[in-house]
DNA sequence: GAGAAGTCGTGATATTTTTCACAATTGAGT
DNA sequence: ACTCAATTGTGAAAAATATCACGACTTCTC
């Protein structure tokens, strides 16, 4: 692994540094302070020139930074010259929002494949992404090496099993449930129903009038 | 604000022990350990006992955490007698897979209101919950206090707007766009895209093996 | 080309969060 | 009643993250 130093804090912002400099780019912006920055990314300016100085020295005192070549930069260090392909388990409601977003916007990450349980599904593709039956993982799963896990909760174990069989490096998790896995697996989990819990208890607990 | 000291870290776990030990309670468990509970959240278990003696000394040593009382605490901790009503604006993709679950389970939150800006949608319901035209955001908000962004980026900001003024205190926010908002209003930015791709960073920057 | 204004990169510091490690206490077994 | 294994609550340490603040450098203006 090259650059095991560049904290996990920052490495969470590159993707949002890097979309942020896409807009700046075709606005055909051409330059860019940390503090121009900051208020579109709502991060402090200081922890802007922080993060890309891991990096070496990306900008010019006095100037700021380059867009285009900060860009080109970004785009490297986040690879987006090559697609990674990404495998959706589980066609329900949230599946379904997915596979019609695709994440397509200024973005290298594809889903090329989801599967579903259920019979309806299996054999229709939406938004041009093949169903196949969970069955058929084995066989169609192939170097995907990332999953995004939208299965109900109850099922959430026995796919994760099957996912890291198949020899899965990451899951994108947005089952209640928490998987476990292999130490060298590396699991992300969205909760969206934590997410909005925890929002409101900030709001009657940390309120600032009142 | 009463409990101004707990971290924000904390304040973060809350739902998740919450819905735990309603986990636990229903399968009849009548004591559980830190440990235990470690295993089935996967956070630390001495981040566990730090986090729970913020709100002083629920457990016993030797013993553990009596499952029924730690349940009660975090039931009106969290302020689940009530129920806190949630309006959602932009039934599209993902906003009409958010109304359709309805973040029921072991939960007292609940969408009510759901607006939108298609005339195709409005005066229609998606699981029991009315869609009203945007327009009507002014008579029909009312009381809410939080509400969930899934309209295209685009218009986060002129939504955004429209809810301050209707005096909205948090937003959960999915667009990929950082809104603005006077500073006694708290957003949570939930940033799908980011999510993958910070994700797919970690796995080919921070991997074990390679 | 001198002065002013702007901005980076970073040492130092502050804050937040996690983890270690152990005395104190409990419940269970005999 | 005594012993022992289990487990808490927490002081202290460590680690991670964020912010301050300033010297050094760049560009712009006149
Ligand atoms: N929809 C939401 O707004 C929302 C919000 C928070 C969390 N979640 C969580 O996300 C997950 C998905 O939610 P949803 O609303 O899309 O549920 P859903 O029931 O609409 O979809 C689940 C899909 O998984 C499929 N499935 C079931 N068993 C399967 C198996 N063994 N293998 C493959 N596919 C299988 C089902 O056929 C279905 O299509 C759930 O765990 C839910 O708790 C959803
Ligand atoms: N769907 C996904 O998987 C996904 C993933 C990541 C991010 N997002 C983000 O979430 C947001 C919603 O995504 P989506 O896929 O549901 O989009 P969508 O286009 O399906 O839905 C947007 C909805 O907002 C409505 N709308 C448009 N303008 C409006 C206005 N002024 N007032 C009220 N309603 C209005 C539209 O009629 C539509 O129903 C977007 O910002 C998108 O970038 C979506």
């Amino acid at each position: 692994m090259d650059q095991n130093k560049i904290p996990q804090a920052t490495a969470k912002r590159l993707p949002l540094y890097y979309r942020f400099l896409n807009n700046l780019n075709q606005q055909g912006k051409k330059r860019v302070s940390s503090k121009q920055l900051s208020e579109a990314v709502k991060v402090d300016s200081a922890t802007i020139r922080r993060d890309f100085s891991y990096f070496g020295a990306l900008g010019k005192k006095g100037y700021g930074y380059n867009v285009e070549y900060l860009l080109g930069f970004f785009r490297s260090t986040l690879d987006q010259h090559e697609v990674t392909e990404v495998a959706l388990i589980g066609v329900g409601n949230l599946g379904t929002a997915f596979l019609n977003y695709n994440f397509l916007k200024n973005n290298n990450i594809r889903i090329t494949m989801a599967f579903d349980a259920d019979q309806e599904k299996v054999g229709k593709d939406i938004g041009g992404i093949p169903i196949y039956h969970i069955d058929e993982l084995d066989e169609k799963l192939k170097d995907i090496k990332v999953a995004i896990l939208t299965v109900p909760a109850t099922e959430a174990d026995t796919i994760t099993n099957k996912l890291v069989e198949k020899g899965i490096s990451g899951i994108l998790n947005f089952t209640p449930a928490r998987i476990t896995v292999p130490e060298n697996i590396r699991v992300h989990h969205i909760d969206l129903a934590v997410e909005l819990q925890a929002l409101v208890y900030f709001l009657k607990h940390y309120s600032l009038d009142s």
